[in-house]
DNA sequence: CATGAATGAGACTTCATTCAT
DNA sequence: TATGAATGAAGTCTCATTCAT
């Protein structure tokens, strides 16, 4: 790709984003070199910096582009479908594909957070839009008599996101993927049980 | 209490490993100085040196006691209860207190891991015992017919633990303790309608 | 006018001189980066490379040029004056226009003599320019018995220009510049009356 | 000297600061690394780093003390002489050993000012003490009445430090030493001539 | 000729670890 | 044993310079 095309530069930075995206989250902040996301991109330490400031800046900013992608695949999910549509093991498929979770870059996130409030803000925002999604879907199933009327939605919100959550922290310690699909599955299926008319 | 004596050297180490828990937690591994911890316990940097060989063994045996004082308070639990007993927001208190999620020293403990073979399994130690006395208990539960016999139980142990795990990232996100802990008694409420006989 | 005409290429170097010599000044040689020499001409860096093979080169070129501007106007000044012409705020303001003293620019030239010989034959021949423009007026004076006879004129010659680079620096510390051109006037005028007839 | 005595780590400071001091005069501020200070003094880069938090701040430190030991010895001069002391070449050369006028540090000094607030003020101060401590001698004179009524002490004042300051920096371009006290001596007399009842 | 993305040497800074006192 | 000054390896970042387009 010829170097003067106006493309080239915002692909660059994708290159980068998605390099140091998935450093990142298998190494964490810290054990990521910088010089280390440069030769895995094949290209010089200096490169990076004329694409982001600081180490912390592109943190910043592979952070902000992962919550943006996963907002919108989960908005897709949660729109087009039912809670019934989630308690599958192709959704925690696709959930996984996409680091959905990513409790790994939230936890250096959390740390980073303490002198960074922008990061603060943009985490909580992440955090509502699941919650608000799921919230607003359940509340449609209530009104359409799908969920029964006494259901607290807020905890089970929630608890599905919790779920989650932790199943993936579990895969990164190492569990079996497919006894945590399944256990996705079973969870979420009894849970069904209980909420669904 | 003069210093000569042999207790002195116990004690002296599980102060520091008391507070290199607490910075390691909070602060998470790599932020943590050592020079922190020191000036925390009010002693120089030299003499951890003196009870630990290094930060990364130092480390270690934070996680050992952890890990061991958490499994002696769930088996405590778990060995007298029922399932009920945990699905009160009382056992969830219990849980915080001790940090028995800890989600924030596994992710720098998985970080590490990369590296130190011995950590991995230690790991894997931890998070069987916890499995293996839920599965346990479940067994014992069912084979006395207060649990249904077509549960699952492998899947209900462990989603009873990824919803742990995920209470507690969400808590160390800002989410509010009072509405975290209803969470955990809502969702586990419903698990157990779903299993109990 | 086209770029290929051969005049082009002396016009576009001195725009490059003219810009860096303002930055240099106002920046000093390490501050000022070739980037925003480049950026504040509107063009790329690539295109000072090909009037100047490097940033020492160009300061080396950036000095020449001044020196040179700087001899020719205050030989004008000394061959067409005498003593009283440059004993008046008007000359003062004259010499600071073109910053004559360009204590800046010396101070950085100074440190990169340490490595470049040919920098310093040049501060060592613009110096003794003035010196000596001095010196022979002053000596044409006193063979007119404009001046006393037992003047040591090569004192008298370097005070002038001594007071001229102290109040330079004074004006570059923050002084106003209304009172060093005071202070000017009124050294020159009592100097004047010790050395005229 | 042992380490532990308390005057240790002020002694250690000093040190740092005179030989910084020397570094930052001769080569200035950029050119001198942080590592030719730490191998000039035969200690590890780090160890300044115990001392002063950056080499800004170093810098800081050493203007700082410079700054208060010229005072020092000036106030001195003023205080016990008269201007005719300090139109003596002894004068000078003390002057000079103390690196009275420092022009060079004076114009790094003034490069950092930009993003240095506390600097500038430093600056202005030290600036101003001079100032302030000739006026007064002035003055003190004037009502003495050993100086001519009409004399306008502050464009005195200034005159005589902007000469100062202006042989400096010929001595600093490589003029003879020698040649250079003579000057101060031979206008300072003129001045006096002048000024002088 | 011009561009500006990329390079890479080198500067600053941090911090776990050591060791003389 | 305890101290804390010193070390030095390693990491982040800068910027003059090059070169493919």
């Amino acid at each position: 790709m010829p170097k003067v095309v106006p493309e080239y530069k915002e692909q660059a930075r994708m290159r980068i984003i998605e390099t140091a995206l998935e450093m990142f989250s298998e190494r964490g902040f810290y054990r990521t070199r910088m010089s280390d996301i440069a030769s895995n991109l094949g290209v010089s330490k200096g490169a990076i910096y004329q694409y982001f400031e600081s180490k912390e800046q592109l943190f910043v900013e592979v952070l902000r582009h992962h919550g943006e992608r996963r907002a919108r695949v989960v908005r897709g999910f949660l729109e087009s479908g039912s809670l019934m549509s989630i308690s599958t093991g192709e959704f925690f498929d696709e959930m996984l594909e996409l680091r959905l979770g990513s409790l790994e870059l939230s936890i250096d996130l959390l740390r980073e957070t303490a002198r960074n409030e922008a990061l603060r803000k943009m985490l909580v925002g992440i955090a509502e839009g699941w919650g608000q999604g799921l919230v607003k879907l359940i509340e449609e199933m209530k009104s359409d008599g799908k969920i029964r009327a006494d259901v607290d939605f807020s905890s089970l919100s929630r608890g599905i996101l919790a779920l989650r959550d932790g199943l993936y922290s579990h895969l990164m310690m190492g569990a079996d993927r497919n006894e945590v699909r399944k256990t996705w599955v079973v969870i979420m299926g009894y849970l069904m049980n209980d909420v669904l008319t």
